[in-house]
DNA sequence: TATACGATCACCT
DNA sequence: GGTGATCGTATAC
């Protein structure tokens, strides 16, 4: 199969069936002239002003107006004031959505990351959302970056497929605060895979 | 203008 | 198991 790159309809869709279908895919990466892969290995999805753990659920402000907007696009925020965490908007306009990128195993550019993460221990590289995104240099200058047609930051598929019974879901991370959507199972994530995050 | 806190991580015990 | 780092954002005043 050929290598294929994901345009913006394969983004605007439901954002569940889209966090399950980008497992397995390629986060690809060009900074520095170098070039950067990883395969996604877990991802959370957020949906909607009535998901309480989602940053959407207080309306539109300045920072999740992105959401509210075309799929496909980066979503991108400075979290506890030192890491970034990297999303990617999904459904249609005006419907906030966005799945949340938490994992990655390195494919290429290894090297690179370990400069960036100052570890040469690889499972430490791209094990984590922030990690990733110190990892693969994703700063909030990337905030509202088109992925669909973006040379320096998009998915592509490779053919590797994650069957369904390889999906693994639990509650998302860090959510507590968020009372009965907390308990929501939207974290998926490849089972028995060594880069999914503690 | 002031305040509280977070979709995390590394390091400590 | 626990905690400090560090700052943009939302909210209250």
């Amino acid at each position: 199969m050929a290598i294929k790159r994901f345009r913006r309809s394969f983004f605007a869709r439901d954002t569940h069936v889209v966090a399950r279908e980008l497992l397995g895919k390629v986060l690809v990466r060009h900074v520095d002239k170098q070039n950067l892969a990883g395969r996604i290995v877990e991802v959370e999805a957020y949906v909607g002003e009535d998901d309480l753990a989602c940053h959407a659920a207080r309306g539109r402000t300045p920072r999740t107006e992105i959401m509210f907007g075309e799929a496909g696009r980066a979503y991108i925020y400075l979290i506890y004031g030192m890491y970034h965490c990297f999303n990617i908007v999904t459904e249609e306009k005006d419907v906030p959505a966005a799945v949340l990128i938490r994992a990655l195993e390195p494919v290429t550019g290894m090297e690179y990351m370990a400069m960036q993460r100052k570890t040469e221990k690889i499972h430490h590289l791209t094990s984590g959302p922030g990690k990733l995104c110190q990892a693969l240099n994703i700063t909030r200058v990337f905030n509202g970056i088109d992925i669909a047609t973006s040379k320096e930051l998009f998915i592509q598929d490779d053919g590797f497929h994650v069957e369904a019974k390889d999906i693994a879901s639990s509650p998302r991370i860090g959510v507590d605060y968020a009372g009965a959507c907390a308990l929501h199972p939207w974290r998926y994530y490849v089972r028995n895979n060594s880069f999914v995050s503690k």
